[in-house]
This record gives structure tokens, C-alpha cells and sequence, in this order.
DNA sequence: ATCATAGTCGTCTTCCTGACGATAAACACC
DNA sequence: GGTGTTTATCGTCAGGAAGACGACTATGAT
């Protein structure tokens, strides 16, 4: 046994995959991009790149969180200030199947973005090799019957897998936190907040025990002052994320 | 943009870290491994080694674990049915700051193992080179006062990080998930369950509230059939963990 | 016999949630 | 202007779960 022997280690690379999560039109949305070469050419696969020589994990996605859509991430490990609009960002899990690239060894980090609606993808350069997709559409093992596109194809790599396991990390981690609140712009509705809930778990919640919930839970939110009327109905009011983080008692996720 | 171009890649050393933690005579306590070369000679360590180049992750880790301590792990990801007393075994988390190792870029991916009270750690030959030390005397900012031993010099590398987030992905995850069993042995009474949770928490519970609630989850707990009296005191029932993963509602930790 | 220890069963109060009625304030349409 | 629709917000009530704690049981130690 012979650990950190700096001559003979047994080389890898090293990248980063990004799950980029949204709620669109009452849908979890993740971004893909289209894969102009091979392995996998023409599929969809989740955005990501390799790791720099001097850069850190977290910033490694970072960067290519912006180069994929000029979002602002924040990561809550590092010691920047609250931003203004960046998104939620949180390493995932790290994905190392000898078999999960068919060209070389590829150990990838995998990270979870939680950032509000945003208006399109801009890719790199070439126009329509980003997109929106629902998560539903892209991790059912029943797609929808052909419409116009080539949606059966599953995702490229392990990137299936690795969008379930961050889909299912934010399912779970808005129960007990107020991270919710990075699917929304920085002034919404209790509506608009519980129609996150719905779309990430994929439920119909009750308006009125949410509305307790939510305005009863201390430091969860706070009144702008200001309100709405962009949904039609009733003016609601308007509120930003409160200081607190952790929800005590949790949201609770209904049965079925 | 030229994501997985095999012929130029930056490489990487990739380890895997094991936490480790069991309780010990009511306390928290971690694996470490005394460090015999430099860098931190001498030094107190998480278990660790190499990832081998046709080895997946999972397995690196479950192999170091068989070399430190000859527990057998179960991944819940590998298709293995249920063994007989393996510990759990799981992913934590991947460390790459580029600093994080003074000799070259290693990224470590820190798994998270929980085993019931071993007789005592087995080191690869050498006698006292590992031991199980509580995880308090570890991390407190405020060692105990010098008694004998060489407390106060902190783990090596960022493993002082790794083992906090380790200990607390253990002490959240024990609220929700069944998972304190996996530090108690195949049988094990409710009153030997409690502090299991005590030690973890670093709380107090009260027995009888405890004992509702565990008893009272459906699947949590089944009766061996047999008692035991090595606790002193009435006779307590033994009880196996059943078959829930999932404790819904959560085991509520104590504010304080 | 008495005590200490640990386990197990109940009770009571309080808090939280789910179900759901009712009211309020906007807009669309006739 | 009236009416209906939509969304927001407040209230009420019943059931369940948890904290506090009393009471009883079954063993070993003295």
C-alpha cells in the first residue's frame, strides 16, 4: 500500500456535468444540449466540461454555467455575498463508471442549478443546441407518442441517471429548505411559489394550507410592500426569500 | 468549446476518503489512520487510497474499507442482495480544491460508511497506526485539555471538512431513514436503538416517547422473538431493522 | 427485602396539518 | 352596471403526532 505515490498514479479526467433545473410553464425543465460529436452525436446530454488544472470543482461549474446561460451561480460554499439574480448551485454527486465513456477513464462531478425562468438558452454560438426540456419527457421510460421531434432518444452517456438523481435531490431538498424560492424572480407571489412546489412534485397543493404554511413560517418570506396582479385574479402580495434557509417543520409532500 | 477531447486532457490523481463512524461507549467516533510519511507525517488521516483504472468508484471505496477494517459494505446502488453484517456504504461528496494536496491535483471522492461497534480497528501491520477516535475530540475547535496523547493537532489535508460533512450528513440522515440500525448489530433492543441516536445527536431522548415512535413506524422495527438483559435492568425485546428505508413522519432531533 | 436500573404502557396537552367554507379584489363579458 | 371567473386570503374544525410525565414491570445488586 502505497497511497499518494506522485510518479505512478493512474491518470483521469476530470469534468464537470451540470443539472440545470427550471419551472416553465408549470413544468420541471432541465437544460440539454445537443451533442455535435461522437459518442452519442445528434443526442441530447446534459452541459459540462472538463475541470481546468488550477480551478476549483465548484468553480469549474461556475464557469460553464455561464458559458452555457449566462447565469450567475452561487455557490453557498464560497465566500461571496449574496448576488442579485444568481441561481442555486450545489454539487450533486460524482459519477465514475469505468464503462460510462466509451473513449477514456472520465470521472464526473456532477452539479444541481436551481435558477428562476429564464428567457433562452443561448448556446455557445450555435442557435438551437440548448434547450429547455421537460424532465418528465426526458427521464419517462414512456415517451410521448411521435410528435414532430426525435424525443425517444435517451440522453447521451449516464446523464439519465444523473438528471434523476438531481431531480430527486431537489424534490426532496424543498421540502425541508427555502430553496424554492431560487425557481422564483426576486419578488413573487405565494402563488407563484406553490405553483414550484406543483411542478417539481408534480402535485395539486391546497392555495389556502399552503398560504398558512408558507406566511407562518418565520424568516421564510417577507413582504416587499409591493403587489401583483400578473396572474389575473386577486392582487397578490409580493415577497422576497427570507434570511432562513432550513423550514422547521418541513413542507410536507403529499402521498400520492 | 471541445468538451472530452481524448487527446488533451488535464489529468488527475482520483482518490477515494472514507468516514467512517461508529459509536463507541455512547460517543460519535471515526476511523483514522496515523500518516507514516510526509506530507503530515505523523498526523492523524481519513482511510484512503487510489482509484484503480477499471474500478468504479463504489468499489474503490468498498475495497479500502475491506483493507482498514475488514467490513464488509453493501452499497444501496450495487445489485448485491443483503449481506450479513456489512456496514453502510455511500457516496459523501468529491474534493478538488487544487490546493488541497501540496504535491499534485488529486480529486477525492469521500464516501460515508456506518458500522456497528468492531472489536477494533485492524491496520494494515502496523499495530497503532489506526484507531477509532471520537469524532468531538476531532473537530473541537476546543480539544480536551492535553492529557496524554497528541490531541490538539488537527487531520490532514481538508479532512477535518470531509469528516464534519460526513458527521452531519449522518446526523440528518438518521432523522428520515432507518439508517441508525446500520450502527447497531443484527439484533438490537429499542433502548440500544435510543442511544445509537443520542450519541449521534448528542442529545437526550426521552425512552418512553422513543420507544413509541419506533415501535409505532410501520416496518422500522420486527421483533427476533428473543430478550435480552445485557443492558441491566427488565429484560428489553430484540428487535431486527425491517425492511423500511424511509421513515415518514421523520424522527424529530431536539432543538437544543 | 430493598433498591437501582432499564423497559413498557398510558394520559394529557399542544401544535400542525388536511379538508373545506367564506370573503375579497381584480378582470372579462354582456 | 351586473354577472361570472379567477386568484388571493382569512377562518373553522377534526385528526394525528409529539413533548411532558406518571405508573407499572422485570431483572440484578446489596
Amino acid at each position: 500500500m502505497s497511497p499518494y505515490d506522485p510518479s505512478a498514479f493512474p491518470p483521469f479526467a476530470v469534468t464537470v456535468d451540470l443539472v440545470v433545473l427550471t419551472v416553465r410553464r408549470h413544468a420541471l425543465c432541465a437544460l440539454v444540449v445537443r451533442r455535435g460529436e461522437p459518442p452519442f452525436q445528434g443526442r441530447w446530454a446534459l452541459p459540462g466540461g472538463f475541470v481546468r488544472p488550477d480551478e476549483d470543482l465548484g468553480a469549474a461549474a461556475a464557469r460553464e454555467l455561464v458559458e452555457e446561460t449566462g447565469l450567475c451561480a452561487h455557490d453557498p460554499g464560497s465566500p461571496l455575498p449574496e448576488a442579485g439574480n444568481g441561481a442555486h448551485l450545489e454539487q450533486l454527486a460524482t459519477y465514475g463508471d469505468p464503462e460510462r465513456d466509451p473513449r477514456m477513464r472520465v470521472v464526473s462531478v456532477a452539479h444541481l442549478v436551481l435558477a428562476p425562468d429564464l428567457p433562452a438558452p443561448r448556446a455557445g454560438g450555435d442557435a438551437n443546441s440548448a434547450r429547455w426540456a421537460p424532465v418528465d419527457e426526458l427521464l419517462d421510460q414512456e415517451g410521448g407518442a411521435g410528435r414532430e421531434g426525435e424525443q425517444p432518444a435517451p440522453l447521451a452517456f449516464d446523464h439519465a441517471r444523473i438528471l434523476a438523481d438531481g431531480v430527486e435531490r431537489a424534490r426532496s431538498k424543498i421540502e425541508y429548505s427555502s430553496l424554492a424560492t431560487a425557481f422564483c424572480p426576486p419578488e413573487f407571489t405565494v402563488g407563484e411559489l406553490r405553483r414550484v412546489y406543483e411542478a417539481v412534485w408534480g402535485v395539486a397543493l391546497d392555495p389556502r394550507n399552503f398560504h398558512r404554511k408558507v406566511t407562518g413560517t418565520p424568516g421564510f418570506l417577507v413582504p416587499s410592500g409591493g403587489t401583483t396582479t400578473r396572474q389575473g385574479g386577486r392582487p397578490a402580495q409580493l415577497f422576497r426569500a427570507g434570511g432562513a434557509t432550513l423550514l422547521n417543520p418541513p413542507m410536507l409532500r403529499p402521498e400520492v
